[in-house]
Parts: structure tokens; C-alpha cells; sequence
DNA sequence: GCCAACGTTGGC
DNA sequence: GCCAACGTTGGC
């Protein structure tokens, strides 16, 4: 089993629109960056767990935790041509960008950047960095700290 | 709204 | 395959 990180952005679809939504759960769809991308056809697994980070808002924080229920699969989105998300590039044959499937599992006390940046024993996490994925590794001890800090 | 950082595109 | 120009992300 392994840990992420999804980034969105509120505004669009927070995390309690994620608690609201049938089942609880939703195609997350629109990720449109080859590494995020790799991340999710590649490694992201059934019941892999996820931080719901909030971005582009007033205060930026993982928000909550969810669980990966379904792996990759083509993210319809890019075959049509009245949305945002459409790739002419892409072909049913070969799909060029996946989502996977994940369920809510609960709100966490907000973990803010601003925390994150200051805890010393986060390291890896890519947030630290300038890093703008919307899809991130988040390793088990950090997975850890993370949770007992929030 | 600004702008730094970084990813993508496209000419050569 | 390099790299400049351009576009986007996202914190502040």
C-alpha cells in the first residue's frame, strides 16, 4: 500500500464536495501532467491512501484523508471536445491521460503549509519544494508524522 | 493581481 | 535534441 498526495483546488471540487458526492466518491479527472500522470497509471493502487490538499486558496492545507477504490482508467474528458480536459492527441486506442477512482474517508484538523514548511522532519514531500504536481508520493513515515502533527 | 518557478511547445 | 518563448500553477 502506498500514500499520496492530490492537490485541488476548493473552488472547484473541495473535499466536502467529495463527502457529498454519491458513494462518496468521484473520477478524479483533469490531471493533464505527464509525472502526475505516470504517478497515477503506473503506481496508484486499490486502497492506496490519499491527503486532499487544498490548493490556490486562502490557506492552502491537506484537508482530509481518502482511499484509492479504483485504479486507472482513460479519463473520458479527453475525447470530448466541448470540455476544458479535450486532447485531440488522444485516441481510444491509446488514451493519453487517466484518473483512478477514490472514496472519502474523513476531514482532517487542517495540516497548512505554512505547518508543513516549518516541520523540520518533513523533508521529502514535494510541497516543500516549488513543486506544482498535483499528484505526489507521499512516503509511509512521512504519511505518519503528518497525521500525528494534524 | 503579481510574479517566480517550472512544464510544454515549436523552430531550427 | 537544444533552447527560447510562452503558458500555467499556485503561494503570497
Amino acid at each position: 500500500m502506498a500514500y499520496w498526495l492530490f492537490k485541488t483546488e476548493p473552488d472547484a471540487f473541495s473535499i466536502d464536495d467529495l463527502k457529498k458526492a454519491p458513494q462518496q466518491s468521484t473520477f478524479w479527472e483533469g490531471i493533464r501532467n505527464y509525472q502526475a500522470r505516470n504517478f497515477l497509471r503506473d503506481q496508484v493502487k486499490v486502497s492506496d491512501q490519499v491527503f486532499i490538499y487544498h490548493s490556490s486558496c486562502k490557506t492552502p492545507a491537506i484537508v482530509g484523508v481518502a482511499i484509492v477504490t479504483h485504479a486507472a482508467e482513460a479519463d473520458p474528458y479527453q475525447f470530448d471536445m466541448s470540455s476544458d480536459y479535450y486532447d485531440a492527441k488522444a485516441t481510444l486506442e491509446s488514451p493519453r491521460w487517466v484518473g483512478v477512482t477514490i472514496q472519502y474517508q474523513r476531514h482532517l484538523k487542517p495540516i497548512t503549509l505554512a505547518a508543513i514548511k516549518a516541520n523540520n522532519d518533513i523533508t521529502e514531500l514535494a510541497l516543500k519544494k516549488a513543486n506544482r504536481l498535483s499528484i505526489m508520493p507521499v512516503s509511509e513515515r512521512e504519511w505518519d508524522l503528518l497525521i500525528a502533527h494534524g
